[in-house]
DNA sequence: CTAATAATGATAACCATTACTAATTATAAT
DNA sequence: ATTATAATTAGTAATGGTTATCATTATTAG
């Protein structure tokens, strides 16, 4: 079997995963990684993101269009996603487990959890469209 | 401006999604419409499909991972994926529109609407791993 | 310290999707 | 009906995000 060995590039990109709550694309993180580590390469990132994920050590994100985003955050929690300017904020909403119970009753199989995003305006497209 | 002219191959990329519930790809269509119309091309068939979707007689649907899926029926409903087989099936279930409102009261800009996902594994692929 | 092997950087390949273009088709005007 | 106009198409090239390949480098076990 295969033993995970240490990697400064990985730390670093595990490290900007926490830093930020922007929920940055692959090329976001290759682009901060790369301030401590200017040659790091973007397969990199790229391998590094998804044996994160798959350990579950972050999260993917498929906010609907455009690349695939990344979250440090692990806990269980919503997103928002403004259709003006594009930004995924968290939603300090507790996830609704019922929802899953609601939906299982429509269901021939098993359901064992949900993802949701909401969409709308955030407050800053909001000021700036009431202008 | 742009008026809309009518095309054989759109009337049968819409025929193909009202008729099938299985949320084909756009390749899937590609081959369905291939049938009818020997030498359409795959571009022809995203074009439509972009085009159904953005005035609204289709829907995109982005189940995580893979490639884009499209679904003929335009009603608010929920969807459920199979992690076992890939499937994605309709969910005979109301929208919850309190989903929204709850979310409202955690973000300082507005809400109107979610999307859903749910995941688990289907009646076929439980049966099949009982064995 | 050395051997074994995981991880890297660089680059090519891949796949889904979009853009381009000359030829075709549908509609409107004559 | 004929022609003019513009949308649509088929075919193909280009794009963008992501993954695969591979020789070299870094990390760990013995």
């Amino acid at each position: 079997m295969k033993t995970l060995k240490h990697s400064r590039q990985r730390d670093a990109i595990m490290r900007c995963l926490m830093a930020r709550h922007d929920h940055p694309t692959a090329d976001a993180v290759y682009l901060s990684v790369k301030e401590e580590f200017p040659n790091v390469s973007l397969g990199t990132v790229y391998r590094n993101l998804n044996l994160l994920a798959d350990l579950g050590e972050i999260r993917r994100l498929n906010c609907g269009s455009g690349p695939e985003r990344f979250d440090g955050d692990t806990h269980p929690h919503y997103h928002f996603i403004c259709r003006e300017c594009g930004q995924v904020a968290d939603l300090s909403m507790d996830v609704l487990s019922q929802m899953d119970e609601a939906a299982q009753a429509h269901c021939g199989g098993r359901i064992d959890s949900h993802i949701t995003y909401f969409y709308g305006v955030c407050r800053d497209c909001l000021a700036a469209s009431n202008n």
